[in-house]
DNA sequence: CATGAATGAGACTTCATTCAT
DNA sequence: GATGAATGAAGTCTCATTCAT
């Protein structure tokens, strides 16, 4: 039995956070302390019109990144989306690279979310991978081309630091501290660099995804087939 | 024993093309046979003193894709760079993306010569993906970034068909084939997809080589690393 | 006696539009009813603010559109001369051809307003002529250049049909219908062609009034003339 | 009987020249005078690979201008039309304007040839307006498009005077000294303004000339009604 | 808080002309 | 004389951002 603290601050596989989200804009709404006894989304100080205005705007946002990219979506066009005008967009967020790293973050979120939902009660690597593949693919065929599209890299925008990690960068780093944990219990081989392997899966699902995607294999099969290459690579032999 | 032709023209792995470069640009000058005994960089009919502009163009080009990435290299970026004017940039690209795609061909072809030089002699599956690796982390260390840049993803802005694959696709295909006759010969495992793995490798690679090289990780260690991985995941057990 | 309806919608020759204007530009506020008692130029809905630029715009444009033509007119000199920033050109005209096809259309609606008040009251072809040339000759004074500049063939950079009449069109069908009415009431011989003279008068003036303007000829005398040379084309013998 | 020498440099109707062409351009091989012994078309000292140079080039600017107009026909058009070197236009033609100016005058000199033809023997009024329009469209009919084209004002980009009268200008010219003439011999009224008259026609011709063609009136139709409107203006009555 | 008109630096591209070969 | 690669000023238009209302 393991019981010490590591890497993951003290979770199971199950309750490891795949995708850690970051705070960021302006007034974001972001995490909040578990014991805020506010009602569900409204934030105190926060008049509703302009919570309202910003749901409005991120929702303009997320379907104009998916739909043309980064490049060419326009602040004008997500606000005519949204169907404020173009300078309420300014008040939410600082300029346009910080309203598509909101983008990234909720949907860094919301796939967290699922991916915690599949993960309960699963113990064996295979188990593992399988359903965090599954995650991923529920999570794209409800919200087709977010995932893809958030995980655009625009790190050559970043001017500095900024202090934040790319979505790619903060998925890659959940899957190593699952497969971290599934080393610990003797599930993956102690011989693996789980760092590096955290990389190449991410890695390889984005691409295998848009593949998967744009060649429209059989879900089923694609999920079957990923998982156990995997497996393989990664499982005790 | 297997000898009959398959799809990837009856080659041994060792002469299979990882990347099948294309034919662009106005006066592309792209892939002849290795075996060709013209002298290099000069092609008959087209004059020397616009080869040589062309060649200029193309090495400025590469530099500031690189350093800058596609969407913050103009033009006129490229012909100063070069040392030419800014309209001869438009006498050997139809624009921008012509000249991105030219430059991502280059560096496929580049990388392809690298590659086929690693794999002669190779045959275990072992072998042959250390080999790969090898190839892609000395072209990398040869033209730093290069590789990267190349890959980047464009496709938003292919109007139409166009024509042409990404170069990611035709690595993708390239490892496709190598993995088709090493099933054949009994070093790939026979119920693995090999179309869907050479997605996966591509991706792997992309996004552990950018790991590799932010985080300056030992290239010794990297590549057995990967290896290790990538032949477990595929390997007859 | 004749009194049913014509093509000209019921109207007098005195009534009718010589030169029918149409409707195009982005936030155009273009021909309204006679009997508008809105304050000028005050659209509803409209900000004062944007109106105001476009009034500038317009003003700047119809300036250099006659001093320069139309291909040595850039969009940018008309913001300068319109004291507004470049981009807001782009703001009130889908491009520069939008820009001078507004221009057009202001000029031929001020010069049917000239006509009009000359047309009033006169019933004989000889005064109809007559008054037709005097506003013509009246509005060239007053806005010198304005015309011919007005009248320049842009045909060929109208991509595809755009569902509008050149000016000179416009006009030729406004004499066409003031001949046909004059033909009715016996005024003109019933064997004229109305619709080809109407272009043949429109082309005599474009080509006489540019004569006479070069050369400095006497006002009267051409008014004369040309009423004399117009009158014996077409009157009952 | 009038006998004495006018305007017209002593020449009856049919041998007045309609339009007189102007020598221009840097080899040009344009009018010379009725001795000449030379064979038609050969210039003593001017190689014939330099003719036939030239003689390629005015056919594809032609051709270019017809069919673009003159803003839209760029220099090197016309030279790969010509399957000549781009720099060989400038071996013939001191700028776009000179060879616009080159094309006007060989139209004008071909029309004027058709003219002469039709006007031999001509006596009233009446024959030679009809011969002239007959002319006119036979004229168009051969070279469609090249009347319209070569009368596009360009005098917004002579720079400075020049010493060239536009086609227009000396078509214009030309029809006055025809009604000189009628006028003489008691055709044509006595208080006719003739070159007010020459340009009004001239004028009327074009404008009538490009309704005609646009909406494919019947051409003998068309002849008769502008004959008996010209007629009707400039007859003794 | 919201609006949308205004801004102007700057993007991409063209083209009349020159000049080395 | 002929060539066509090279030139770079100039053209049209965009767009992230600001600010007066």
């Amino acid at each position: 039995m393991i019981t010490e603290d590591n890497d993951s601050r003290n979770k199971t596989a199950a309750e490891t956070d795949v995708l850690e989200t970051t705070e960021g804009s302006k007034t974001g709404t972001g995490a909040r302390g578990a014991g805020d006894d506010v009602s569900v989304g409204v934030v105190p100080g926060v008049s509703r019109r302009k919570q309202e205005s910003r749901r409005k705007l991120m929702a303009a946002a997320r379907k104009l990144f998916v739909e043309r990219g980064y490049h060419d979506t326009r602040p004008q066009d997500i606000s005519r989306e949204a169907g404020v005008g173009h300078g309420t967009f300014y008040l939410h967020y600082e300029d346009k690279l910080d309203c598509f790293i909101a983008f990234a973050d909720e949907a860094a979120t919301e796939l967290d979310a699922v991916l915690q939902a599949h993960l309960a009660g699963k113990g064996t690597l295979e188990e593992v991978v399988r359903e965090i593949l599954l995650a991923t693919v529920e999570y794209s065929e409800a919200n087709p081309g977010v995932l893809a599209s958030s995980l655009t890299d625009v790190t050559v925008l970043w001017k500095g630091d900024m202090g934040r990690k790319a979505p790619a960068t903060r998925w890659a780093e959940g899957w190593t501290a699952i497969l971290d944990q599934m080393k610990q219990v003797g599930q993956v081989a102690a011989d693996v660099d789980t760092r590096l392997a955290g990389y190449l899966i991410v890695g390889a699902i984005k691409q295998g995804g848009a593949y998967a995607s744009r060649d429209q294999l059989d879900i089923h099969n694609y999920i079957e087939s990923v998982t156990q290459l995997f497996v393989r690579a990664l499982k005790v032999q």
